[in-house]
Order: C-alpha cells, then sequence, then structure tokens
DNA sequence: TCAGTGATTAGG
DNA sequence: CTAATCACTGAG
C-alpha cells in the first residue's frame, strides 16, 4: 500500500487492546504502521491520523534509549506496561509522543515521527495538541487519545534512528526507524 | 551550517 | 545550587 492512501485514509476501526503493545518493541514498532491515531479536539471533535514513521527504543542496553542509564521520574512509565504514552520535551520547544511497550519491568518505547502527510515528531505533537499532560495516559482507555486497527497492513522500509549521535556507532546504525 | 529554548539530570 | 545535555525545527 502506498503512502499517499494511508494519508487520505484514516477509516474507522476497532480499538487495540492491552495484548497488542505488551509485546516486544521490535514487533510492536512496524504494526503501528497504518494504524490510526485519533486525538480528542478542544470543540470535541476528533483528529484521525493514520501512522507512518515511527522508532524503536529498547531496554537499557540500548545507548540510545532514555531508559539505559536506569529508571528516573521521567522514564518511570517506560518501566510500566505497554500501552501508556512517554512524553518529554526536548530542547525546550518540542514535545515527544511515544508508546511504551512490552510487560512491566522492560523499559520500551516507540517514538512517533510522522503522521499522515505530517513529518516531525515535534510538528505532529503541534498539531495534535499533545503536552506534558498526557504523559501516563493509558491508550487502552483513555477518552481522549486512542489507537485504532483499520486492517490496513502497509509495505514499509527501515533505517537507522535519527539524532542519537551520543549512542555509540552500534546503537546508531540498528534499523530500528521504520516508515512506509 | 546554527540558534532558539527550558526541563531534566548528575554532581558539588 | 550549577551546568551540560538534548529521540528537533526552520531560517540562511
Amino acid at each position: 500500500m502506498k503512502t499517499e492512501s494511508l494519508i487520505e485514509i484514516a477509516k474507522p476501526g476497532q480499538r487495540i487492546s492491552r495484548e497488542f503493545y505488551t509485546r516486544d518493541v521490535l514487533e510492536v514498532a512496524p504494526d503501528l504502521l497504518g494504524k490510526v491515531l485519533v486525538v480528542k479536539n478542544n470543540d470535541q471533535s476528533y483528529y484521525r491520523y493514520s501512522l507512518t514513521e515511527v522508532e524503536a527504543y529498547r531496554g537499557t542496553e540500548d545507548k540510545a534509549c532514555h531508559a539505559s542509564k536506569g529508571k528516573t521520574l521521567r522514564t518511570s512509565i517506560m518501566f510500566e506496561e505497554g500501552g501508556h504514552l512517554y512524553i518529554y520535551l526536548i530542547y525546550g520547544m518540542y514535545w515527544m509522543l511515544n508508546i511504551v511497550t512490552g510487560p512491566i519491568g522492560e523499559p520500551q518505547a516507540v517514538l512517533i515521527r510522522g503522521i499522515g502527510d505530517i513529518c516531525g515528531p515535534g510538528k505532529l505533537t503541534k498539531k495534535l495538541g499533545i503536552n506534558k499532560l498526557f504523559y501516563g495516559e493509558d491508550l487502552v482507555t483513555s477518552e481522549r487519545i486512542w489507537l485504532e486497527d483499520t486492517g490496513i497492513k502497509p509495505g514499509y522500509k527501515t533505517g537507522p534512528r535519527v539524532g542519537i549521535e551520543y549512542a555509540g556507532a552500534h546503537w546508531k546504525s540498528v534499523p530500528w526507524r521504520y516508515f512506509c
């Protein structure tokens, strides 16, 4: 399936349940492509966008993962059950939207880099109005943000993750970015 | 290429 | 308390 059609089609679907998120992040990340992100707007309408680009961050051994330095106040949600949101501010301006994956005790998350025709993790959160108030929100039960499965499974490519120069040669090169 | 902008974190 | 860092973006 082409990216073009993903941009146009954000059809209604069924809300994704817990079991989807509690799998390993390397299984969940590619499966997220084509899923529909639904966010409640201020005026009670809803934003609906297909996910087009994501990145996986996996455990304490992954030097690019914020949990690699252990549990802190900010990263504590990554140690919880998959399906929660990990939100943080970067460069004093941009909120990053991440979906926690895996079982309790295994810190993993997927950074959402692109939705619909919006490319860039900082731009999409600005558009959706995502901020620290969404920290810890549960996609399985939330009334204001969730994911739907429309049955669409787009083809995708992989590549190295972006913006992690500090992580060392190995972690900088693993192909854990997935995009349509 | 490079500045903007502020929460988070480790360290004294 | 201080100071460095940072999963980005847009302007030149």
